[in-house]
DNA sequence: AGTATTTAGTTAGCCGGCTAACTAAATGCG
DNA sequence: CGCATTTAGTTAGCCGGCTAACTAAATACT
């Protein structure tokens, strides 16, 4: 409290903070799998609508916002862009006039394969030097966290 | 490749992998941050440049890009805003006159300590149930994860 | 049935990020 | 000295996010 530093506020200065390390990794993950998304015309965040409609194809626009922890303006956008792309198709749900559902396209399903070994590319990188172990720690920490942190996330 | 399930790629699907959670974890932190910085007027990722600032007065524009891992132009417009709310002010550099220092206002230094305590509140929710020991251990974790992640981070 | 309310998406506009292309000043070098 | 090159920031424009305000359709309720 009263020590001999004065560029700290009572506990510690937030560059020593977990989160901000959490953020930096976030960080640092995303550009790494931005960069190889890059080569199939996608841009990072993309893939995971994608990754919802690999899942359960042919989702409502809010349906997808909701999966994706994510409001519905972002999704018009992205779905703007990726139907742009080919990727991704929209046909209006005929029981709900104000609705629609979401397909993939043969191009879009195409697409599960190299998004998946990009990923898993920066996962290899992310956990090298870690053992099984240290991996599962590391792996159950982050669901904790994301429990304490996540609303949407208890009914787990 | 010729296995029962035809919904996964080979190893196991991008929702399982440990850096989908932490990804998920990333956007949670960022969101609980960014509505307690809302009380400040301050949107989250504007924080990190007046943590630097705090840390080091005076800083040039290039070197507080360098040290938020962030490109030039990014922190062209968060210092056009930051500068508009008065937060922050720059002033040329007479040694080179086509660099600047950023200075911190009265009102950005005293921003310093109710940002901090946002951080906390956040770092303390997110640990929420977790041991002296599991915080450690993560905290250990996402270090090494980050220097083998992040190409800046090498020389620690 | 007819009106009020809720629900589904869109539009506009802001912010933090990025790349590409540019200006202008400092430096290197013949 | 004078020109080429490097360095520092800016501008333009795109993308993923957000909130606020809106439209239009479905539902609830009198």
């Amino acid at each position: 409290m009263s020590g001999a530093r004065t560029d700290t506020v009572g506990t510690y200065p937030i560059k020593e903070k977990t989160g901000f390390t959490l953020a930096k990794v976030c960080k640092a993950h995303r550009a790494r799998v931005g960069a190889l998304l890059a080569g199939y015309g996608l841009h990072v965040g993309q893939e995971m609508v994608l990754v919802e409609l690999w899942h359960e194809d042919g989702l409502r626009g809010g349906e997808l916002a909701g999966r994706l922890g994510v409001e519905p303006p972002t999704v018009t956008k992205m779905l703007r862009r990726l139907e742009g792309c080919g990727l991704v198709e929209r046909r209006r749900d005929p029981s709900d006039a104000r609705s629609f559902r979401v397909h993939l396209t043969n191009e879009g399903r195409a697409l599960e394969e190299p998004v998946a070994r990009c990923w898993e590319e920066v996962e290899e990188a992310m956990l090298a030097g870690l053992n099984k172990a240290q991996r599962r720690s590391f792996r159950e920490l982050l669901i904790r966290v994301r429990s304490n942190l996540d609303p949407e996330f208890g009914a787990r």
